[in-house]
DNA sequence: TTAGCAGTTTACGTAAACGTAAAGCAGAGG
DNA sequence: CCTCTGCTTTACGTTTACGTAAACTGCTAA
């Protein structure tokens, strides 16, 4: 009798997702991503009781994830994510504001970078000195048995 | 009587330094300070009951400080201490095990420098739409006003 | 029909990184 | 001598970002 299947919620071309799939796809738990939609960072839809997430709840994930990479609070993150929704409807004031933003989170940016090149200065620093402190030890045994 | 002053803890050399002097110079409340020192990240010497900072805890929190712009936690901080501490005595297991480390935070940082990469990137485009949003605002006020 | 997931809500628990209040000691200046 | 200022300890409070348990629903496979 082969009707057409329940209409699925994972269609061919995948625009949709439920949060067990987002929650396999990056490696967080399905408490999680429930809690970033209570604290307003997702908006997924809902079929009966369960959540349906588009495209751009993935991208906002995505975000929210890099965010926390870079040492940003779930608040930073939905800042962020709001200005860039009042980009399309702001005045021009709130353009303004968000401009300001903007740059400041590159200054911001700028600084992590600076902070990332002298962490990894001294990582070399400090490989050059296991490296000799491993050298030695080895010469010290080398002699030890002859 | 010009006795020469009692042994003031401030050298013209500064290589003591007070807590409060550390907290006024990084911009840290002295609880934060005395809280990394509780955690094991900091270990000042004692004057009687107050504590006197050596260069050395200078340069500490210097890297704490940075550590937590990059999102690390104060545990993540402290095992990097403790793998450089170790880098002197260590055992050649110690030291392979600490060269793993570095090369799991040289790792890190990629991600980290790709996620700045991206961020970038993002406030570009985002900026450029913002700017177009506002001559769009103030071409309609000019041909309001005509 | 029953069992078993996958999902849901509600709610209390927890770890990290401090904040803050209380209460006390110690030296310097008036 | 008294007070002020800075430092100290002790200890409870707070925020963030979830973990975890309980109890319920709804579909699917046997």
């Amino acid at each position: 009798m082969e009707r057409p299947r329940p209409a699925k919620i994972t269609m061919s071309d995948k625009k949709q997702y439920t949060i067990s799939e987002l929650a396999k796809e990056f490696d967080v738990t399905t408490r999680s991503i429930r809690f970033y939609e209570d604290e307003g960072l997702l908006h997924p839809m809902r079929q009966g009781q369960s959540r349906i997430f588009s495209s751009k709840d993935r991208a906002r994930l995505k975000l929210i994830l890099r965010g926390k990479r870079m040492g940003f609070s779930l608040a930073e993150t939905r800042e962020l994510f709001e200005l860039w929704d009042e980009t399309l409807t702001g005045s021009e004031k709130q353009l303004l504001k968000t401009l300001e933003v903007v740059e400041r989170r590159r200054a911001q940016l700028a600084q992590q970078k600076n902070d990332i090149e002298m962490m990894e200065m001294e990582l070399d620093a400090h490989e050059s000195r296991c490296q000799e402190a491993l050298t030695d030890i080895r010469h010290k045994q080398q002699k030890a048995t002859t």
